[in-house]
DNA sequence: TGTAAAGTGTTTGTATACAATAGATAGATT
DNA sequence: AATCTATCTATTGTATACAAACACTTTACA
């Protein structure tokens, strides 16, 4: 794995927490390479926009209230757009992989509730399905701006509090969603992905207050 | 002007045509500067879309009807969200600012026609009202998106071709949505510009094969 | 005591040398 | 003549040294 992978990963699990300050220097020795390579991964982690640009050096990105919700609905925007065109293109290969997304979810939710292994292993099979509808889009313009607007941290974190009918009201909507793409419904797919994430966005914003301290940490 | 810009900017003006390579030695040599502001610079460009990186180096790149009619469509659907957006939250000063857009499209259009100069004056003034569209829906994340899907040397090229009617209309259009936003109807302004990309869409569809040596270069 | 100037240390920007790797070329073997 | 392999060359990856820029602290002076 490379050193971009590592930090990357560090982020989204904390271990460098929101407002974290990241400077080329003390990265070298944290993951044992020279400048160079930590320069590249800043600048792409900077692209992704993990991380934000100081004076000198870079910060852990934090969310507000408000970022939340303009990224929220412009992946719901992106998604829905998507999910029609998957209804429109997808070939069989498509429905292969959107279905065997389905049933890892399904798998994932037979483990011991509540579970660090079971929230990495909903997470998973979560984007495994995501994917699986942007990749029947037949559009990879769509993908690397979708990709853009996903943020990783708040998806992982955000699993961690679903309850159990929150878990099973969305593998629902998966299924609603892969069904409308199967059945070549473009608008349906298109309304039920959009719904799909919105619930997703006000669920985060909901929960926004209480895990504040670790998504909104300003510089101080 | 940093060695990003400088090179972006012949990518533009195809100084660096579509399908030439790119090596970074060959770089440090046309711009005299070492290596790693080149790599920085490309990695930029690579981001921005403009070009392609290869098993070795990168070449400028390429684009297929396909995409063009993905990226075009893409930015209609962001475009026309951010249009709706600004008509909900623009201020007095951001319709300052797309007014005074607009009059720079009116002088250029009084500009001795199909000159070079009238082509840059109307590339900048039309780029100025998007530009200011999108400031006004005061969502940040919106424009990074947008910046991502709009191609500057399509841009560029495309009004190239503009006959004094293209040249009018585009005008009127803009005129158009900027009252919707002004009257805060977000609705009409989303449909307005909507249709305004996808009549650019299809021109630069159109004129798609007669400059194709230029754009779909492939590699041999 | 407050403010500005100078100095000091930290951090990034740039150049460059060397290592690693992929691609091309030429030679050997069938 | 065709193909496989070894060697050579072009190009990128990485480390590191030095220069420049910036933030912070201390000191001089009002």
């Amino acid at each position: 794995m490379g050193v971009y992978e590592n930090i990357k990963h560090a982020i989204i699990t904390e271990v460098y927490p929101p407002g974290f300050r990241l400077t080329e220097e003390a990265l070298t020795k944290d993951w044992n390479v020279s400048r160079t390579p930590i320069r590249e991964a800043l600048k792409k982690l900077e692209f992704d926009g993990l991380i934000t640009p100081l004076k000198r050096g870079f910060i852990v990105r934090t969310f507000s209230k408000e970022d939340l919700q303009q990224v929220y609905d412009l992946r719901a925007l992106l998604e829905s757009y998507a999910a029609a065109q998957a209804a429109m293109n997808r070939t069989e290969e498509d429905i292969l992989f959107i279905q065997e997304a389905i049933r890892a979810y399904e798998i994932a939710m037979l483990m011991k509730e509540k579970d660090m292994d079971q929230n990495q292993a909903i997470v998973e099979a979560n984007s495994r399905f995501h994917k699986g509808v942007i990749e029947a889009s037949c559009n990879n313009h769509v993908r690397d701006l979708i990709d853009k607007v996903v943020v990783l941290p708040l998806m992982f974190r955000s699993f961690y509090h679903f309850d159990q009918t929150d878990i099973d009201q969305s593998f629902q909507m998966h299924k609603t969603i892969a069904r409308a793409i199967v059945n070549n419904d473009p608008d349906r797919a298109k309304t039920a992905m959009q719904e799909h994430i919105l619930r997703g966005r006000d669920f985060v914003l909901q929960h926004y207050e209480s895990g504040a301290t670790a998504v909104n940490q300003t510089i101080d």
